[in-house]
DNA sequence: CGCTAGCTTGAAACCGGTCAACTTTTGTGG
DNA sequence: CCACAAAAGTTGACCGGTTTCAAGCTAGCG
C-alpha cells in the first residue's frame, strides 16, 4: 500500500507565491496549464506527497495491498508483475520518471500486482480519493486520470498481440528510447536498468533468447549492445518495431 | 464513431415518475444505488441513446474515427480488432451484453481499434463529454468510469502473459462462462458467436490450433464440442484456467 | 581473491505454425 | 427446394522459432 521508504516525506516547497510540483509529475502540465486559481492548485499540492527513495529490489506494494494511492515516478525505474500458478514472474510493465503506477488497483480496491524499485526510486504518491474528489471540482484533472487510465489499456492491448521475438524485442527498445527522449534524454544511447531475465518475462520469450536476440541485432549493425549499456546504431529497428507500435 | 445504424433510436420510455434504464446498461446500477434525486437521473437518461441493431458483419467503428462516445452492449456481441502491418488481424476482446466498449479511446480521442458486430448488436451509447461533464456532478459516475477503466487495463494485461495454448483456451471459455453467468446464463452450455479465426487471432493462436485443442478438451473429458456449442463438462478445465485467470 | 548472480553460447527437443487436402456448413440464386 | 459456391472447420505431415537443458563465462562485490 504505497508504504513509506527511507527518509521522511521530503515537504514541498512553498515559497508562499509560486507552487511549484516535482517537474516529472505527470499531473503538473495538465494543472497548469488549466488555468485554475491558487487555491486551487494548493488543494492538488496538498494531496501529492514524494516519498522515497526506494532502494533496489525493495517493493512498494504488493499483489493484495489495500489500495489507497496511485504514484508517479519521479526518478528511478519500477517494475510491476505478477507470480502465477506455477511460480514463474510476467512481468507486466517497466515504469520511467513521468509514468504512472497504480491505476490497475482501482477497480478493486487492491493492487492486482506486485511493484518493485529497480533502482533507487522517488516517488511522487496522490492519495486516490483525494485525487478523485478534487477532480470532481477541477475537470482538468478528471480529464487528465481519464486519459492515464485509457492509455494504460492501449499499452497492455499492445503487448497481448502476436509478434516474432524480434518484434517485440525492437518494440520493447524503441519504446524506452521514446520514452527517455520525452523526458530530455538521449533516444540513441541508454542503460538497461533491468535484468535480461526481467525483458524476457515482460517479453514473454526465455531469457536465453533475449541473449541471442541481442547478438542478431548487433551481428546485423542495428544495435551496440555492452552489458546493459545500449546504443541504437540504425533506423532499421525502428522499422521492425513499427508493426507492433503501429508508427 | 458510433454510426446510427437501422432504424432510429429507440426513444427510452419516461412513464412520468420513473426513470428505467435499460438492464444491460452498466451504469445503471451505480446511478440508481447511489440515490440521487429525479433530475439527476435525467441528466444521465437523457444521454444515454439506444443504437442500433447492427447486423453480422457492420462495423460500429474504425480505426482513426473520432471518439465521441463510449457504449454498453445491450444484446449481441461485438469484437475489437486492429490490423497489423503485415495485414494479420490482432483480436483485442470480445464484449458481451453489459460490457463497455470505447474505452481505449479517450486517451487519443480517435478509436485506436475496429469495433465490429458478431451477430445483431443493440448499444446504449454515452456521448462521452457530456458523460464527463455529468461525472463532475455525481462522484458515482466519476467512480463508476475509473472502474471501468481500471478494470480493463487488467484484462488486457492477462492477455498479455505467457501462457500455453491450452491456459489460453481454458481461459477464454472460463472468462465466457463467467460473464454468461453473471447475465443469468448457464455457465456451462453456451454458444460461441465468433469463428474459430477470431478466437485463434484472440488467443494468438492458429486457427488450426484452436481446432485441436478443442479436439483434445473434447478426448480428455474436460468438454462438449458441437459446432460452436459449447458444453464445460469438468472443474479440469476450471483448473486448466486458474494459471492465468488467478480465480 | 573467490563466490554468486547475471549473462552467453551450443545442442537437442518441442510446441505451435504452416501447408495442403479434405469435409462440413452456410448462404445464394436458379 | 435443390445445386452450387464460398466460407468455416478439421485433420495430417512437416517445419521452424523458441524453449529447455547444460556448460561455461563475466563482472561485481563481500
Amino acid at each position: 500500500m504505497l508504504r513509506h521508504a527511507g527518509p521522511a516525506p521530503t515537504p514541498i516547497a512553498d515559497d508562499g507565491d509560486e507552487f511549484r510540483f516535482c517537474s516529472t509529475c505527470a499531473f503538473s502540465a495538465a494543472c497548469l496549464d488549466s488555468g485554475y486559481d491558487k487555491s486551487q492548485l494548493r488543494d492538488l499540492h496538498v494531496l501529492v506527497e514524494h516519498i522515497g527513495p526506494f532502494t533496489e529490489g525493495e517493493h512498494i506494494f504488493r499483489e493484495g495491498d489495500a489500495f489507497n494511492a496511485i504514484a508517479a515516478v519521479r526518478s528511478g525505474t519500477v517494475k510491476t508483475y505478477v507470480v502465477d500458478a506455477s511460480g514463474r514472474e510476467q512481468v507486466q510493465g517497466f515504469y520511467l520518471p513521468g509514468e504512472m503506477i497504480g491505476l490497475n488497483a482501482i477497480s478493486q480496491a487492491r493492487y492486482p500486482c506486485n511493484a518493485v524499485a529497480l533502482d533507487p526510486v522517488v516517488l511522487c504518491r496522490f492519495s486516490f480519493p483525494s485525487m478523485a474528489a478534487l477532480a470532481t471540482r477541477m475537470p482538468g484533472i478528471q480529464q487528465q486520470l481519464f486519459r492515464l487510465l485509457s492509455q494504460d489499456i492501449g499499452k497492455a492491448a499492445l503487448l497481448a498481440g502476436n509478434y516474432t521475438a524480434d518484434e517485440r524485442m525492437a518494440a520493447f527498445l524503441i519504446s524506452l528510447s521514446r520514452r527517455y527522449a520525452a523526458r530530455g534524454f538521449s533516444p540513441t544511447r541508454f542503460v538497461l536498468t533491468m535484468t535480461r531475465t526481467d525483458i524476457a518475462n515482460y517479453l514473454r520469450l526465455a531469457a536465453e533468447s533475449v541473449s541471442r536476440v541481442f547478438r542478431r541485432f548487433q551481428d546485423e549493425g542495428l544495435l551496440r549492445v555492452d552489458r546493459r549499456e545500449i546504443e541504437i546504431l540504425s533506423p532499421g529497428l525502428e522499422e521492425l518495431a513499427r508493426n507492433m507500435l503501429r508508427d
